[in-house]
DNA sequence: GGGTTTTCTGAATCCTCCA
DNA sequence: ATGGAGGATTCAGAAAACC
């Protein structure tokens, strides 16, 4: 890593890792098994797939058939309340964002407009699919409080840490050097889909946390016009995209961004062979937008496919393993250390000795420890060739007999 | 919509906030400014400095006198949403979780109880102060929501990074790695304090940023009950307390904190010399709050003296200068390259070289450049032994002359 | 051409005293 | 209250400019 070895205390700034988090360029199992974008159900032949609707968000959402996305990514006006023009020390002159999509009347009236368009996106969603918002401390308080208020369950919020924000210039606050991003269930009983193994696999092998770090979107990455300004003021960088598809969703899946902009969520959406429904009110942005997304690449289905996934593999009782003949009923199973010791019976479940008590593995390790819980796969141990294995390592061994690869 | 002008574009943000309800009577007294904690001021008195109240926070919060605190800081519950058992603020059960309507009137509940504190704390600070809370994604968003609606003005939030969270055991979600607290202002207006050198100074010369790494509250730091357990399920951790008082306040300001708990925030206090008042319902927490912080040495004056700030230095007319020889009439200014040339003159103004120009330092420093504004200061240089030094040196010379240290 | 320096810019609620 | 003036204030990264 770095050499800055700075006393113990490391403050902030330094403290940040300068590399950024690599993102698993792998994520999510075959397309195959959702067949939304390709099933022939009425509602999805309906879907405007890969196109760019121009007009107000909020109509064009509720046109879409109903429980018809996987994902809606958004990124609203922030209601910023900006004074006069501010300056660098060096007298240069900040470009605000003025644009009049992000002036309000009132708090009142932002809420409103919120409330509504948050309630034609939970429309849209299906059952089972999930909604990010960003936004910055202007709005997001309140985005979150509508998002309770409807019947969203939130499931994280999530920081974005910029590594290169804008100062503060006259030194009366911290530097803003985050954004704030909400991602939310469309209800607490929905079955969503988060890629929890992709993600870690490809963050050393430790979970990713609520806390990411990347950089602004500059350079190449960013549109400009004819005269080589900034086309849009809020342009999201294409990695911050990326980790919320990855995360949430599975190849083929549909992606709505009803404030798409410059399009980033399009373009990465293809990239990594999601589907996507962009809304935007203005021309100018949706026609750089379908050009730039006409550039991109998708790369290619082996990239995407994803690491075998404990979770998401099928469950394989204990008895299968027994009616297989990869544990013999009779067999001794004990803990790793063998202190306790358990006999397989032909049933699936083990009997503990010395004792009365049959289960399951969970149940019967659990009782051995004295422990509510317990995990039977990796607590039990079979010995072979005078080694101990956990009996998790006869489960692989049955799915790798299966041809069962990952879902 | 409105259109909004560039240079009238400064009231927006003013314009939105006069249709919020009304806050309470708030007296206000101007407060002897620093000194309020040793000012005799009538006020002051009746304030019950560095003790523990026991009781309803909002009751109590109201029997302070208004406007007598420098900085609330507070660490509201959240009881929502937690373990399947939904409580009101009040501790009365909410039945059935899943019902949409109990859902909606618990979360209702809450709201009225946070707006009702707020409400207190609001009345209990000095025109001038701040407020810290901190919260989760569990109530953050309705917090920070009440905090606008009732005319706080959010200066930062900030993201408290935990160093060892959790981590997610269901690998559902991401690791839930940070909190979120919200820094405001009494009012848009408010002069609040902001120790920036200092902090600056203390991160390696760059300014702090708005996320924060801090390890949880564990070991040693970590309050135990006479059984070894955690005696508070919330403590948070004494550095980030001193962070937030260190950013916000000076010494001898007073800190309220209306969810005393383990009394971090009066430890901390204590620690860096600012008085505080907690309120906390629980004897027991009380009980050993007060213990804890009976045992904190005060760190020694020196420890805590500010470092100087340009900010807060005493004013120095270039007059002054003039009139004390630290610079002759009729003496050369050039700016730092040497392409524009001024001549002191007797009264303290400066003319431009070639152009009837003559005002101030800044004033000419500015025409010079074509430039709107500009700081003489730093902008003019005199040669001394042959080497160019800004005039700001002189400045520095004549403060120190007079003995002036940095306040 | 290659290495070094300067310039530019990014969702920003960004001053304070005194007349 | 309001206006004018004093004078205080920036980090990282990429691109352009300059040797």
């Amino acid at each position: 890593m770095r050499s800055v070895a700075k006393g113990a205390a490391g403050r902030t700034a330094r403290q940040c890792r300068p590399e950024y988090p690599a993102i698993a360029p792998l994520a999510a199992p075959p397309a195959a098994p959702r067949k939304a974008a390709s099933s022939g159900a009425v509602s999805d032949r309906a879907l405007p797939l890969n196109e760019i609707l121009i007009g107000d968000t909020i109509a064009r959402m509720a046109a879409l058939p109903a429980g018809s996305v996987d994902l809606v990514f958004a990124d609203p006006p922030y209601n910023l309340q900006l004074g006069g023009e501010l300056k660098r020390p060096d007298e240069s002159r900040v470009d605000a964002v003025d644009d009049h999509w992000d002036q309000f009347e009132s708090f009142a009236a932002y809420d409103a407009f919120t409330r509504a368009w948050l309630l034609a996106a939970r429309r849209a969603l299906k059952p089972n699919g999930t909604l990010f918002v960003i936004g910055s401390y202007h709005n997001i308080f309140r985005v979150g409080a509508l998002m309770q208020d409807l019947g969203f369950w939130i499931l994280n919020d999530i920081i974005w840490r910029k590594a290169n924000p804008m100062p503060n210039f006259r030194g009366r606050r911290f530097t803003n050097a985050h954004e704030t991003l909400i991602w939310a269930a469309r209800s607490a009983d929905s079955k969503y889909t988060f890629n929890y193994e992709a993600l870690k696999a490809g963050n050393e092998d430790v979970q990713v946390r609520s806390d990411w770090l990347f950089p602004l979107c500059t350079g190449q990455e960013r549109l400009k016009d004819e005269k080589g300004r900034k086309l849009h003021p809020t342009q999201k960088p294409e990695a911050l995209l990326a980790r919320v598809l990855l995360s949430s969703t599975k190849p083929g899946d549909v992606v709505l961004d009803p404030f798409f902009g410059s399009g980033t969520t399009g373009a990465v959406a293809k990239r990594l062979r999601r589907s996507f429904i962009g809304i935007e009110r203005e021309e100018t942005y949706a026609d750089a937008a379908r050009a730039r997304i006409d550039a991109v690449e998708p790369l290619s289905e082996e990239a995407l496919v994803a690491p075998p996934s404990a979770r998401e593999a099928p469950r394989v009782a204990f008895s299968a393993l027994v009616e297989r003949g990869l544990v013999t009923p009779g067999a001794e199973l004990t803990d790793a250390k063998g202190r306790f010791r358990a006999v397989v019976r032909a049933d699936g479940t083990i009997s503990l000795a010395d004792s009365p008590n049959v289960g399951s593995i969970h149940r019967v390790g659990a009782l051995a420890q004295g422990a509510e819980a317990c995990n039977g796969w990796t607590f039990w141990h079979v010995e072979e060739a005078g080694r101990r294995h956990p009996i998790d390592i006869l489960r692989a061994r049955l799915r790798a007999e299966m041809g069962i690869a990952a879902e």
